[in-house]
DNA sequence: GTCTATATTAGGATAGAC
DNA sequence: GTCTATCCTAATATAGAC
């Protein structure tokens, strides 16, 4: 279904598969799977509905394709990051500003993937899978034993104040999606436009690192 | 519409119109608005579909009156503590506390907000009118400014390290809020199960305080 | 106020020409 | 492979009896 082969075309053309697997993208991104529209997808793709069906036989097939693609997006890259063999505070100021960095460009992914998690269960399955193969890929077979180790030799050095790996990730993953996640609930009670929610996360470029490394002094 | 006069029955049976909202809430939290369907909700509220219709219209004012509710519920009394004259590092604890206990009983309102408010932008501008109306029930008027005197009084006397209102803010909503919204994320990713997720949260009641005040520490 | 029955439209899916 | 035309079910909404 995916070919691998050189691209022919640098025009934004693609084939037609691609065209409308990337217009899904943006409507069902947009509208979430229950909200999307065959016929939206077909526009914003540029050839007919029954085209979509010829390539993805359902709607529902269509939107796992979609989710796949999104829910990898967002965790593909980092767990490159926290697999290396970087030093702790090392991987913890890349992976903010990777975070802060990537949702500027897609920061409509992350209130997607939870939308989708919390609405359609069998998502959830989907989602392991996805970082299963993330995992499998990465150099290191298990990203977060790799981390544990990291976490537990800082806090014996004295370095590091006690703290379990869920509760370390858990929290480095809130500081750096949630603000994308929540931005219409953060703009309205911070009283952000568009443009503030922009110097919002610049600023936080910086912030963030400082206060979380900060936190974790013994 | 809503009386608040006496209840006369302390069975779970409430009116027609009450029931029908409970079940409106139930559907609509767990289905996303798209997603909902107005036959479930009748059937969640044993009643028949068109009573629904009698007492609210239309679909979409059903769905408006539920996020207006379930957005209130997020907001209300976090800000009740916020806007009270305790000190700062009380007002966290006990934030933190509240959200913790009260996100446990109702784990699905953060999803359903976000996703909501993603997508159908008309929602935020209710969103914006639930928040004033918290802010002018409140006591104190500004419940932002206070905060953000507050937090420069500490700094000032040398207490804290500098941070902005809203970062700040953002980094305590991001750190309660967020494991509740991507709670099947976090699960799939720390190979959680149910009770798995509880213990998580357990622990988070002692290690989200002391982590965000530490890291405020000069 | 609450029901049954029905109208109406929207939207996913398919058949078949080209 | 891509289109036009059509089918068909699901879902919102209303009419009208009780």
């Amino acid at each position: 279904m995916v070919k691998p082969a050189a691209r022919k075309k640098p025009e934004p053309d693609t084939d037609a598969e691609g065209r409308i697997l990337d217009a899904a993208h943006v409507v069902f991104v947009r509208r979430g799977t229950a909200g999307a529209r065959m016929q939206e997808i077909a526009d914003e793709a540029g050839v007919n509905k029954a085209l979509l069906h010829y390539y993805f036989r359902s709607k529902s097939r269509l939107a796992a394709a979609v989710f796949q693609r999104v829910a990898r997006g967002l965790f593909l890259r980092v767990s490159e990051i926290l697999g290396s063999d970087a030093d702790l505070d090392d991987k913890v100021r890349r992976v903010i500003q990777l975070y802060l960095e990537q949702l500027t460009k897609t920061p409509y992914a992350p209130a997607y993937v939870i939308s989708e998690l919390n609405q359609h269960p069998d998502r959830a399955a989907q989602f392991v899978e996805a970082v299963r193969q993330i995992r499998a890929q990465s150099l290191n077979d298990d990203v977060l034993d790799t981390l544990g180790k990291q976490i537990r030799r800082r806090v014996r050095a004295g370095e590091m104040r006690t703290i379990s790996t869920p509760q370390f990730i858990a929290n480095l993953a809130s500081l750096c999606i949630f603000p994308f996640a929540a931005r219409p609930m953060l703009c309205a009670i911070l009283n952000f436009d568009d443009r503030g929610f922009t110097r919002f996360i610049e600023e936080r470029k910086t912030v963030l690192p400082e206060f979380f490394l900060n936190a974790l002094r013994p």
